[in-house]
DNA sequence: TGCCAGGCCGGGT
DNA sequence: ACCCGGCATGGC
């Protein structure tokens, strides 16, 4: 069963905006610490974060770094004493389990990379599935604050929907398939941050305001 | 200038 | 099981 709304924005997003080819980042690593980064934070300032950490790109390195020089360098992402713990709470877990190797993590079985990934303090379900979806290529789509807005908007669920309900819609709704995973979640956030902010949720400008 | 950003957690109800 | 405050910098 597909859901024809939501193949239906799918593709008048991708029409309107063109393929966004995300996660912007030069590697999977580079895309995992980005994705706790830019926990509730501007993309921008992620960017600032990144680029300071760009030396020091490694699971080992950052790892064994001293955490006052860590919270020094993701300091323009914000909330920057909670990200440094959380990256290491990340690291530990990723060089404890998987050695610090994409590859090796990549073998796991979905679930329990799933499993493993949120029981990381400080990694809950949207950063968990934008590590699962942008850095190791699983097929899990990424509902955000973004996505939320929107489906309410264009009544594809209530306002009380949680985000594996969100998560459940979208993934039996549309082909599974990655790439497909990839871009809508971009274009979601694309769409919403031009037309469906907080304080303006009506999206006078949207390519999708015949739909509603 | 204030409001907001690609969340998450812990405590209170 | 929800709801809320805290966390913080920098862009527009």
């Amino acid at each position: 069963m597909t859901n024809n709304k939501l193949k239906d924005i799918y593709n008048i997003l991708y029409s309107h905006y063109g393929p966004q080819n995300w996660w912007p980042g030069d590697s999977p690593f580079e895309i995992m610490v980005g994705a706790i980064l830019t926990q509730n934070t501007n993309w921008k300032n992620v960017e600032k974060a990144i680029a300071n950490l760009k030396p020091y790109l490694d699971p080992f390195v950052l790892l064994n770094m001293d955490i006052d020089k860590l919270i020094s360098l993701v300091r323009p992402s914000g909330f920057y004493k909670l990200k440094a713990q959380r990256l290491k709470n990340f690291l530990s877990f990723f060089v404890e389990r998987y050695n610090g190797s994409i590859e090796e993590m990549k073998k796991t079985e979905l679930g329990t990379m799933r499993q493993g990934l949120l029981s990381v303090p400080g990694i809950g379900m949207e950063t968990c599935d934008s590590i699962l979806l942008y850095a190791l290529s699983k097929p899990v789509f990424v509902v955000d604050a973004y996505t939320k807005r929107i489906g309410v908007r264009h009544n594809i669920f209530g306002g009380n929907a949680t985000y594996e309900g969100i998560q459940k819609i979208f993934e039996e709704g549309i082909k599974k398939d990655v790439y497909i995973y990839n871009e809508f979640h971009a274009l979601l956030v694309k769409a919403g941050k031009e037309n469906c902010k907080k304080r303006k949720p009506l999206c006078k400008t949207s390519p999708l305001e015949d739909l509603v």
